[in-house]
DNA sequence: TTGAAAGCGCTAACAG
DNA sequence: CTGTTAGCGCTTTCAA
């Protein structure tokens, strides 16, 4: 419980409060707080005796201008897309908060102009208002992870950096292709045997990560791919165009989908058609998004672990922002598979 | 686009290098920044060429001691309900950033312990580290509007203060019960008599608010509600069983929700009797999530301003946060409907 | 219109 | 183990 103190001070209580009321130093009063070793038994406990009777919190403004640092951890909002199942970001951020504050660290959502993915980082960071920044978006050819590093601004990316196979800043991710794997093989040991892939643009790495790991999981069984896959832009209406092509073309019995998004285009199709999910044929998502929770019958999603997400990347904030500045390799987690009646 | 500076500095540019350069003292500096309407033109250009070679931006630390604010607005964030449709938080939050960002404010996040809804304020509260909340859960019985008021600690509802008339901070909120008869208008307008509702326990506030607008609605084309309503827990399996007797028993030919996700619950009902949303038994939901705009056939739904919410509280922040303080009358906006294929 | 002095509340460095 | 001194970078007096 929160406790609600006596009497509401006009304006709240100094270290030099709590000194006077000590009978010690200021500088004593701010051991107490920050090396409490460093204090003898006895006039700890007193110092913290006028701590609580004061109420007294150090003022953050002054902390942080004395120690150059505002345990604030910066982090850009993208839009929702509105239309797509992807509550990634929203699970993400809450676990991140919640991590931070137990590594004593206060989240701030920025946001910054849509076409400039640089916008709004540069003002935090020449203000000193952050500490370091959590970014999100590593695909291929955003520049954020690099002029953050010619800036040498600390911070961690969610996501691998494609393409820079050693860039120089940590990173966490979690394994489509493991993912993938696990969703294929899933469906294959339901009896599938024509599993098909909707999958994005192929320049998009994390797509073909994804992919690459229905393909392995179908070549694992002697399978072929062949005419099984679609790689089309992340929206219902494309999910349903191309499973419709792969239903009649290819004959496919089961759809791996890259996202939430593309497996409900499956769902519209097979609802077009008075198919039933899960019973004639079978469809796995991504992302395990709300929408793969209470859609009828329940969408088969990937999940993807990102409570473990925010903790490795906190800890990694943790290292960049140590003494001597700590940049571990980067880690790749595992998903798992949330399994409903979708198949 | 986002000027990259020709040589990364060590340490941050301060008010005196700039000072320097121009040739000034620091107080001119300053005033550059903050008024510049007392300098003469020819000096304020000078500074300006100054801090734009620099890259001056002024430390936030130091600031944020010497005014005594720090131009953050806290905002404690929920978990995101898992196996529910609730979308609302997402939107809203990016909306409060934006809208914030254009105010000068930024968004500060931070959880509390869950069974203590007053937990994390504080903390915030006596460090100074925030200028203002923005609440969002003002069921009757939070005690965090009568807490934060009693510490006097400026902050905004979105949610209007259930149960105390004449709250004395200031609230903005979506009227619900217009929304709700919205819904059932619209469904009274295709032709349907026997309009059932599904909605939370008694003890919501937010719920009955909503439910009026239904019965309000009905009454108003002289229709019964007697056996058309049901009140549930807010979950998948409540809105399925709930729909399930409302058809046997009352007959019903059309449902409007509390939320989307006592919809889908509805969806699951006809899923599973063959029944096609939109053609045999129309439903809408309330919150247009993501669900509702991906789910085949397209769930129908009361839309909150989100946006339009978040510009409202920021304008109440700035008020709250001026000299003096001005606390406005709280706001109520009117949603909109989406309407898709499931009515 | 510009400048000088003071101090916001805290902690690093050192002295006792 | 405790106290003294200094100063982080800025803005609010007040004086020129």
């Amino acid at each position: 419980m929160t406790r609600i103190p006596a009497r509401v001070p006009s304006a709240p209580p100094t270290l030099a409060d709590v000194a006077e009321l000590a009978g010690v130093s200021r500088q004593t009063v701010s051991n107490a707080v920050n090396n409490p070793d460093l204090l003898r038994a006895d006039t700890l406990e007193r110092v913290q005796e006028a701590i609580d009777e004061l109420g007294y919190s150090p003022n953050r403004a002054a902390r942080n201008l004395r120690t150059r640092s505002s345990h604030l951890i910066g982090m850009r909002m993208n839009p929702a897309q509105e239309g797509t199942a992807n509550a990634t970001m929203d699970r993400f951020v809450h676990s991140l908060v919640e991590t931070s504050r137990e590594a004593g660290y206060h989240v701030l959502l920025f946001t910054g102009e849509h076409e400039d993915p640089l916008s709004g980082y540069d003002d935090l960071l020449r203000s000193t208002a952050v500490d370091a920044f959590v970014i999100t978006d590593t695909y291929l050819g955003n520049p954020q992870a690099t002029w953050l590093e010619t800036r040498r601004a600390p911070f961690v990316a969610f996501g691998r950096p494609w393409g820079l196979p050693d860039a120089g800043h940590p990173w966490v991710d979690v394994d489509g292709a493991a993912g993938a794997d696990l969703a294929t093989t899933h469906l294959l040991d339901r009896g599938h045997q024509r599993i098909a892939w909707i999958g994005w643009r192929k320049d998009s790495f994390i797509g073909e990560d994804r992919r690459a790991g229905w393909s392995r999981a179908l070549k694992a069984r002697g399978l072929p791919t062949t005419g099984l896959a679609s790689r089309v832009e992340d929206t219902v209406a494309s999910g349903r165009e191309a499973s419709a092509v792969l239903l009649d073309d290819a004959h496919a019995t089961a759809f791996v989908c890259a996202s939430d998004t593309l497996a409900m285009g499956v769902l519209h199709t097979l609802a077009e058609r008075g198919l039933v999910p899960g019973r004639e044929i079978s469809v796995v998502g991504f992302d395990d998004s709300q929408v793969a929770q209470v859609v009828p019958p329940g969408l088969t999603s990937v999940r993807q672990p990102l409570e473990q997400v925010a903790i490795e990347v906190v800890k990694a904030l943790e290292g960049l922002l140590g003494h001597p500045p700590y940049v571990g390799p980067g880690v790749l987690l595992t998903p798992t598979l949330a399994m409903r009646g979708s198949s």
